[in-house]
DNA sequence: TATTGTTATACTCTATAACTATA
DNA sequence: TATAGTTATAGAGTATAACAATA
């Protein structure tokens, strides 16, 4: 109960630094964090507004506004479904997937220094528990989609 | 480089779901992050405007339109300086005192459910690497001024 | 009737620029 | 003149409720 708390101390501040070091990355290439989200979860799927909504954990009149600017500033597109009249799906234009790579793969040098100090079997124990953590966490709560990490070719 | 990346994914990820418990709690109690990071940061200050608005690291402007909000639903109050009549000081009320003790705690019971999977062997680990790395990020970088993780009592 | 998406409205959060009062 | 803080304005982001079109 009593160093528990510090690995939340922990736990929470590095959240902090991590999500502020996105963020930075992302404001100077002029787009916010949502945006930012928004672009990396589309870098692998062309999703329906209603689907859209659920990934992003927003509301669809939020997800709709938000597709609104992306797609105002030439990010994405709207491409009607011809299965469904009502339906659209979401997709990156050439554009916006070449600006979620700039400011994802910035964000993975940002984190890959901060990391500098560990030596390479402390970043892989980190790795490791920081893993273990998700995945059990993942299987409690909802789905962890991948949200803004820089995408890898293999895996 | 390569294992590298992975480290880069898996703690974007747990800075999002670390955050999302947060800003989760804090909603069910009726305030935003933001707000919750200010009476975090209040915790233990009575800064000026202008010290308040750099450990929130925004405007002046926004700081105040921050503290109007958080003002009128009773959590902080403006104390007028009497050195500098030009100055106030942003001090929590009762109110807003208890209300970010219920959600820090709140939070840190989620963070600390998160960490079970966790052996103690393992959070001790975790805590430590990431310690690290904050400190390392803190010499480099800014200050790193307490957000909004649980106030310890001894420490 | 139910579902998909948009629109209207209202509020929070943020920055820039202009302002007031004090120093 | 310079500094502390507020206000005016504009825009992003969010939710709720009402709506249109399609199923």
């Amino acid at each position: 109960m009593t160093d528990e708390l510090d690995t939340v101390e922990a736990l929470a501040q590095i959240s902090f630094v991590v999500q502020g070091t996105l963020e930075h990355r992302a404001s100077e290439h002029g787009i916010s964090l949502v945006q930012t989200r928004l672009l990396a979860i589309l870098r692998d799927r062309k999703p329906t507004m209603n689907e859209l909504a659920l990934l992003l954990g927003l509301d669809k009149s939020s997800t709709s506004g938000l597709v609104d600017r992306a797609q105002r500033r030439g990010l994405v597109r709207r491409v009607p479904s011809q299965l469904d009249r009502r339906s659209v799906r979401v997709r990156l234009t050439e554009q916006g997937r070449l600006l979620v790579q700039v400011v994802t793969s910035a964000f993975a040098d940002d984190v890959a220094a901060m990391l500098e100090p560990l030596s390479a079997e402390g970043r892989a124990a980190l790795i490791g528990y920081v893993s273990e953590v998700l995945q059990a966490h993942t299987a409690t709560h909802g789905v962890q989609f991948r949200t803004t990490a820089t995408r890898q070719s293999g895996r």
